[in-house]
RNA sequence: GGUUCGGUAGCUCAGUUGGAUUAGAGCAGCAGCCUUCUAAGCUGCGGGUCAAGGGUUCGAGCCCCUUCCGAAUCACCA
């Protein structure tokens, strides 16, 4: 039991006592008190006046002088400022709070057990011809951090990924390479897979718009010609021959994908992201005609004469949607509702939730309707983790004008300038190899790239400035990792000196106004983390972990463990340290950040 | 035009279910602090009509309405 829940429930026994009424848990509203008046939780007694029929100042002065008469080992003291009632929590509550972070790995977790809500998230969702981008990495970033959150907070979790995999774009790549690669493969080019498929596709791109351009030249209609170039014709027919299974182009589709995931597989590894399940859209694709027909039958959709079929939405206050085309193909909606069928299939999915970027959310506000209607349980309340778009000063990400940021030049970027930023500072460490600089580089570019995109709300558009790169100083992953890297040195120093945290820390010692608030912080996780999850929000995982740091960092200039003469006090205060760095470590965790023993 | 989401300091962003005369950080600028547990740190200074107006109430950056600005979307593309 929290302190907060113990102080509510005292509360509430309070009022039952003192005015004779029962009230709603609601009624009792606990918030840290401001940091200008004394005490440390704050009751506002304002939702109570009803129930007491007294003034504000009465009430709170009623309820205060009960608690502290009932419950001495809660509350030490209160103070009265208007209707607000300041409470002063009892050290020893304090106390128990560090050896319960000490003694408990998971401190905040909630347990997940084969009980446990099963809730299936996708991300990442990757297109096939051409390597991940900075929008990837934001997609994938939340997408773990989402799923790490949601695990902590008591949920069994199935990180999915849906690859599209097949489509005209696919064969416009592979007709590139068919006719410009002169069989070049990642081997003997030493390109990674992803990038090299990239380039023929941008090839294709290129050729293309040459072959438009002299139709035009010759006077033809430029729509016209866009339809007529002989390599889209080309790409099409290939297009055709792989839906027939034609031996040739499927080899050949197969061989590119398999260098592709080879690519993507790399970059995964780099930003520290999987999937448990790997779904891909040449498997799902015709699944979801069947559930349309179905739909068909059972009157929720309709077919035009010119046999495309339709869903009608306008009583939902959207548009028509088209779910199969004339020719009896599928779009992206029944391929959407294909992948949903066949989850449900492999998985007893309680929440379904889909991490793809605001541009899509009308899409999904379709499929929610449409999946619904179909009987899928968790179709009404799938949530689309909407995310913004990640903005460059001079716009938007562009792959045809080259203003892309790829994920793999950015990852290496980071951790070369976390490299050159380090050189000198751990140098000064003792006794550390080239491997180990090399190896805190990592974490701490890692560490900073993934900090800044997962430290702002996620449906916010965010911008992102590869000149300025990434700060290192301020609220940033780096500053964080530091101040873990400060305590685990303080730590292991103090196991040198044989001082160990007691099993049982003493209750007698004076805190002071810092440490209370230090460790009043760290009590502050479990509610983040709760919340974080409600509000499928990681970002307030990383502004709490700021805060907490950034406290302790002023403790820490402050205050000395180390030296400090009173055993009792240095073991509250070493155990302060660990219960800090703990709650650091798990924090930054969740986020997919790793920290650094030192640095 | 319809729908959805945004608008908080020069810039990038926080701001719990509405709470306390003075709305917070960081960056950038200026000024201090390293024979002392890691200075990627700490301390101080300046910087705001919370887009605008109205409403709800003991109380609004937060809730409701209107307006303005920005983004996305409304395809037989995915």
């Amino acid at each position: 039991m929290s302190i907060q829940e113990k102080i509510i429930a005292a509360a509430l026994s309070g009022v039952k006592e003192l005015y004779g009424a029962e009230v709603p848990e609601k009624m009792i509203q606990l918030q840290e008190t401001r940091p200008e008046f004394e005490g440390e939780l704050t009751l506002v007694v304002f939702p109570l006046l009803k129930t007491s029929k007294k003034a504000p100042e009465a009430t709170a002065q009623d309820l205060g002088a009960y608690l502290t008469e009932k419950c001495p080992e809660l509350i030490s003291k209160f103070n009265v400022v208007k209707g607000f009632l300041n409470l002063s929590i009892a050290a020893e509550q304090w106390i128990k709070l560090l050896e319960e972070i000490e003694h408990n790995p998971k401190f905040g977790f909630l347990p997940v057990t084969e009980e446990s809500p099963l809730v299936m998230i996708e991300y990442s969702s990757p297109n096939t011809n051409k390597p991940l981008h900075l929008g990837h990495v934001r997609n994938n970033l939340l997408g773990w951090a989402l799923a790490q959150v949601m695990e902590a907070n008591g949920n069994r979790v199935v990180k999915t990924n849906i690859v599209n995999d097949r489509g005209i774009h696919i064969c416009k790549s592979m007709l590139a390479w068919q006719k410009y690669g002169n069989g070049e493969t990642p081997e003997t080019s030493g390109k990674k897979g992803d990038h090299l498929i990239g380039d023929y596709y941008v090839a294709f791109d290129k050729h293309y718009r040459e072959e438009v351009k002299q139709l035009v030249a010759q006077g033809m209609d430029e729509e016209k010609a866009k339809q007529e170039a002989p390599l889209i014709k080309e790409a099409h027919d290939m297009l055709v021959r792989w839906e027939q299974n034609d031996p040739e182009v499927r080899g050949l589709w197969k061989t590119m994908n398999d260098w592709v995931y080879a690519g993507f597989d790399e970059t995964y590894k780099a930003l520290g992201v999987g999937f448990d399940k790997i779904y891909y859209e040449s498997d799902t694709y015709l699944e979801g005609r069947e559930k349309v027909e179905e739909g068909l039958e059972k009157g929720f959709f309709y077919r035009r004469e010119d046999g495309s079929v339709w869903a009608d939405l306008t009583k939902e206050g959207l548009d028509e949607k088209l779910l199969l085309r004339s020719d009896g193909t599928s779009v992206y909606m029944t391929q959407d509702i294909g992948t949903a069928k066949l989850r449900f299939q492999d998985f007893p999915i309680d929440k379904m939730i889909y991490v793809v970027g605001n541009e899509q959310n009308y899409h999904f506000q379709v499929l929610s309707i449409l999946l619904d209607k179909l009987g899928f349980k968790w179709g009404k309340d799938l949530v689309h983790f909407s995310y913004g778009m990640v903005e460059l000063p001079n716009g938007k990400m562009k792959s045809r004008e080259g203003t892309v940021v790829d994920a793999d030049d950015l990852v290496a970027t980071m951790i070369e300038d976390a490299y050159k930023m380090s050189e000198d500072k751990i140098k000064k460490l003792e006794g550390i190899t080239e491997e180990e600089t090399r190896e805190i580089a990592r974490i701490v570019g890692m560490g900073a790239l993934k900090y800044f995109i997962l430290k702002v709300d996620a449906r916010k558009n965010m911008l992102f400035d590869p000149e300025e790169s990434i700060d290192f100083n301020g609220n940033t992953g780096p500053f964080i990792q530091y101040t873990y890297a400060r305590i685990r040195s303080i730590l292991r120093k103090a196991a040198e000196q044989g001082i160990a945290i007691p099993e049982t820390l003493p209750t007698n010692t004076e805190l002071s106004e810092k440490e209370i608030s230090l460790i009043q912080h760290l009590n502050g996780f479990t509610a983040t983390l709760r919340q974080a999850g409600a509000d499928y929000n990681p970002a307030s995982i990383a502004n709490y972990c700021y805060e907490l740091v950034k406290e302790y960092n002023q403790f820490y200039h402050d205050f000395s463990v180390l030296r400090e003469e009173n055993t009792d006090k240095q073991a509250v205060r070493l155990a302060l340290s660990s219960a800090v760095a703990k709650v650091v470590k798990n924090g930054m965790s969740l986020l997919g950040i790793e920290v650094p023993e030192r640095m």
